[in-house]
DNA sequence: CTGAAAGCGCTTACAG
DNA sequence: CTGAAAGCGCTTACAG
């Protein structure tokens, strides 16, 4: 109930010295040393009384939290992008910091969540707006941006185009020559699918073919299958798809399995993401994983060289994207 | 670069006013009023100021801050998870509070999380210690435990027991007499298992029947097709298997395509979770859905009801589990 | 090597 | 209805 919060006068206090010192050597500050008895006391009073400092406090006086603040992009979290959120929530932790994450909307621009959170640095999975990004500066958080550009890390635009490469490449590489793009039915991941489609189209261009379609397909087994009857109907009929993601790539499956389409025999089938799923659907979806663990990885790095203002060296965890086949090709 | 931050002192000076005017203005402080003209001005302050109040600043003086602190099992998110999460983070920010959310994990306790980040309630999808409950009891910090109990939401155990009776008694009423359990294969998962297991068990014992086998099935298909040949090969073969999840469902029915097992007819398959790819699996999968996002609806009525002090009234926004027949069965 | 003191930006009794 | 002031719990020059 009233149970007064500890604080470091309590610890000062119980340790025999000054809170000045209890902070030094909580904090070891640099340029300070403290007898090694000094410093077991106040370790003990630490302990014995159960001292945790206030991130309040410290971020009151500090000008800046241990909160890390990951933007996200305005869509439904998929599997990938949860595990991202995860992944770099449980590593900042190890270090110290929270990772808060915001879908981006409307009405609160990043530059009023720095105002008010005073996040140690910025992880921007979604765009930001050019006055966004001066705002973060000039206030000198730390910027990450979307998982790419500037950092040494992979650039978003990019990497969705490899994708769209390794996808189209591998189709080629199979004989095929009519492919259809399988978009998504869910207009607010079209920026990503533009990305993706571009790497496709890179790729079919290059090899003299004309541009695949681009249709969506809903992810739902009998209004995939009349976009797959569609395609059987149509003069030239694609014989493979490159679908946005796996959960599209399974919709395909779906639809092709109610027309008795023989999949990879009349229609190949290739995803995106390497789901759990993938791996379990007969046949067993050929695939382009990109290896968020691995971007995930390198992200944090980047994001420890940046908050511990280690020397920035180059990271390369990530080993690029990579084609998985399996039976839908 | 050294833009010196607006306060609530910039804001007075500019509105003509106390600083304890604009913070009366701007919490609107019950016992307070103001003349319309008064609040104009400190609004128009503010709005051109761009003045965003400190959190940290906020959070010292209060001794609480505006961050809800969310403890989750030490197991991966899945997608239902994932949703939970996100929903939650959307509707509490609606109302100004972040979501942290930490994995439970040896070495931090939740109240040292608690004295270290002041957190304004405690959602704890993971188990805690009586210690722990105690310890947030006595600091005054709401707790609504992990989607269940006392609070009006269904408890845990129940709910995960209701999802494994509606398995069973679905394929009871489809006059299957010999089940198996496919459980996880991830043993940190075991918690949850077991609470659906006993839901099974229950409905099967209530029916007479012997209990179920309880086999984990990996998440690949040519391992789940050697766990169904092994139930093939059993002298008294099952005609049906509840699993644990969507996942572990999909695994069966892929390893059971391997074999030429037709599903349903020689195999009935029910999941859990009503996931994405649910719909999309041939043949469509069977699955209970325990409708998350009504459950993290009430979720977040109860959280507000205890952070806005507002009466708590009975929440009822939750239906229940339901069983969604699809092919499999 | 140690200690007293200022100040981060708020909110909230309290006095006018 | 408005204003001056204390204090939340830290960190960090600064003086000893």
């Amino acid at each position: 109930m009233g149970a007064r919060r500890v604080t470091a006068v309590d610890v000062a206090r119980r340790a025999g010295v000054a809170v000045s010192t209890v902070s030094y050597i909580l904090n070891d500050a640099p340029g300070q040393t403290f007898t090694p008895a000094t410093k077991d006391r106040v370790h003990a009073a630490v302990r014995e009384l159960g001292y945790v400092p206030s991130a309040a406090a410290r971020a009151l006086r500090q000008g800046r939290s241990h909160n890390v603040l990951m933007l996200l992009p305005d869509m439904g979290i998929g599997e990938a992008l949860a595990h991202v959120v995860d992944r770099l929530s449980d590593a900042m932790d190890q270090h110290g910091y929270s990772v808060v994450f915001r879908r981006s909307r409307a009405g609160r621009s990043a530059t009023a969540l720095v105002a008010e959170l005073a996040p140690a640095a910025v992880v921007a999975l979604a765009r930001l707006t050019p006055d966004e990004v001066a705002g973060l500066e000039s206030a000198g958080v730390p910027l990450v941006q979307d998982v790419g550009g500037r950092d040494g890390i992979t650039d978003r635009e990019v990497l969705q185009a490899d994708i769209g490469r390794a996808q189209a490449q591998h189709l080629l590489d199979l004989g095929h020559r009519r492919l259809v793009y399988g978009a998504p039915d869910d207009e607010r991941l079209e920026p990503l699918a533009r990305n993706r489609v571009a790497g496709v189209l890179a790729t079919t261009r290059q090899a003299g073919l004309p541009d695949p379609d681009v249709v969506p397909v809903p992810l739902d087994a009998d209004a995939a299958a009349d976009v797959v009857r569609a395609w059987l109907d149509a003069s030239e009929p694609p014989t493979a798809v490159c679908a946005y993601n796996d959960l599209v790539a399974l919709a395909v499956l779906a639809g092709a399995a109610r027309h008795g389409v023989a999949c990879p025999a009349d229609l190949a089938v290739v995803g995106v993401d390497d789901v759990v799923a993938a791996r379990l659907s007969v046949p067993p979806l050929t695939t382009v994983d990109f290896h968020p663990d691995e971007l995930t990885a390198e992200l944090t790095e980047v994001l420890l060289d940046r908050l511990l203002a280690r020397p920035a060296e180059p990271r390369t965890s990530w080993t690029g994207v990579e084609l998985v086949r399996r039976g839908s090709t």
